[in-house]
DNA sequence: TAAGACCTACCGGACGGTCGGTAAGACAGC
DNA sequence: GCTGTCTTACCGACCGTCCGGTAGGTCTTA
């Protein structure tokens, strides 16, 4: 029963569902998008969209993993080939971020809407977001045992990176004053190199102000 | 006709209805949320609820005003009195967080779903964050006229610090390893100071790698 | 002529919200 | 201290709307 045999020249068409879908639910979010919406936006009706998906949870399950097999490809696969790790940390961060800004990448981002799945698709997207998060903090590992990284909780330190990218979807706008290269850049100067000048740290570290 | 003058008695209730669907939208989100789920929380009928309530909009509405409230009187109020630039950013980061993972704090987050409010109360909510947006860049604006921030956009730095705090979110869970206070200090040093060690960084910067 | 790509029409259910109540208490007058 | 009035804090039943999903038909293309 399952639509798992879609032939070549359905898949033209089913990209485009996948994209259009995407591209509205990442602006209003999983359960405020109808079916109609997507339809609608492909100037199709309810019914005639049914023809392409199986539903939809399945239809979100199927973005999700389309985005994950994006950042797999165009963020992991090609970090491999380079040596350092510096260098290859600063590359996952600037390409990951130019995913999340260059046009219909942002699909990366909704992969965190895991509460609409249903619990077998949730540990599976859990489970492979699991698995970069582990990568990416076997980068940061290696850095510490290179001696190269400040004395930070590499859990925490993933999570922030993550965080800074992913944010972006938020509020980066195509029509900004800087490109989706220079705002890479930027975000991966900001993560590695910090904020404060190495020199003016002083005022700043050790101090401590705890509310209570 | 609003239900606008609530007496003190009253006030304690309608503090814990504000409370508990906080924590149902904040896990579940808000489209995800029926009236029904916050009523049963609180072991009332969806028409008993509407005693408390004057409609779900509404409802988050106030919720994340209150959120707002929270967030200047806990952090930026008492930053002013931090004269040092660089010491009161830092304050604010970590007082920030602290606020996100501390229990009940976390409402600061979903004045981010602003996509279900009015347009009118979308655009009061949209105000106030572009608000606290405006204090946090000017933070880092007067670090720069001072010399001590790195060659950074203040732009792209600011979200990325709210991407990094309002991350944490969707990972942080009380019985983890690290407690508030040392994530606090994790995100505090991890925007300020990097994650390379000065010395180290000769070995990814100036390096880009792009993908055509 | 058969399959693919859609459509119109419809269903069951859930949701936000409303309505007419009512039990329990506060408070006044006698 | 009893009675009648008013208020608060809720409840059960219900309504209209919209949503996900389906059944069955029609048009097009190879």
């Amino acid at each position: 029963m399952k639509a798992q045999r879609k032939r070549s020249a359905n898949k033209d068409r089913l990209a485009e569902v996948y994209r259009a879908a995407a591209e509205i639910i990442l602006r209003k979010g999983y359960d405020a998008t109808s079916i109609n919406d997507i339809a609608n936006a492909l100037g199709m009706t309810k019914a005639g969209l049914y023809h392409y998906i199986n539903g939809k949870k399945e239809l979100l399950f199927d973005i999700m993993n389309f985005g994950l097999d994006e950042l797999e490809e165009e963020v992991i696969a090609p970090a491999q080939s380079i040596p350092n790790t510096a260098a290859r940390l600063r590359f996952i961060i600037a390409s990951h971020a130019r995913l999340v800004t260059m046009g219909g990448g942002a699909i990366t981002i909704l992969v965190d809407e895991i509460t609409a799945l249903t619990p077998a698709q949730n540990r599976k997207i859990t489970r492979r977001k699991r698995a970069h998060f582990d990568r990416l903090r076997e980068v940061l590992n290696k850095l510490k045992s290179e001696g190269m990284l400040q004395d930070v909780d590499t859990t925490v330190a993933t999570f922030s990176l993550l965080g800074m990218i992913n944010w972006l979807s938020r509020w980066f706008k195509h029509d900004g004053a800087l490109t989706e290269e220079q705002i890479a850049e930027e975000i991966a100067n900001i993560a590695l190199n910090g904020l404060l000048r190495p020199e003016s740290r002083a005022a700043q570290r050790g101090l401590r102000v705890v509310r209570d």
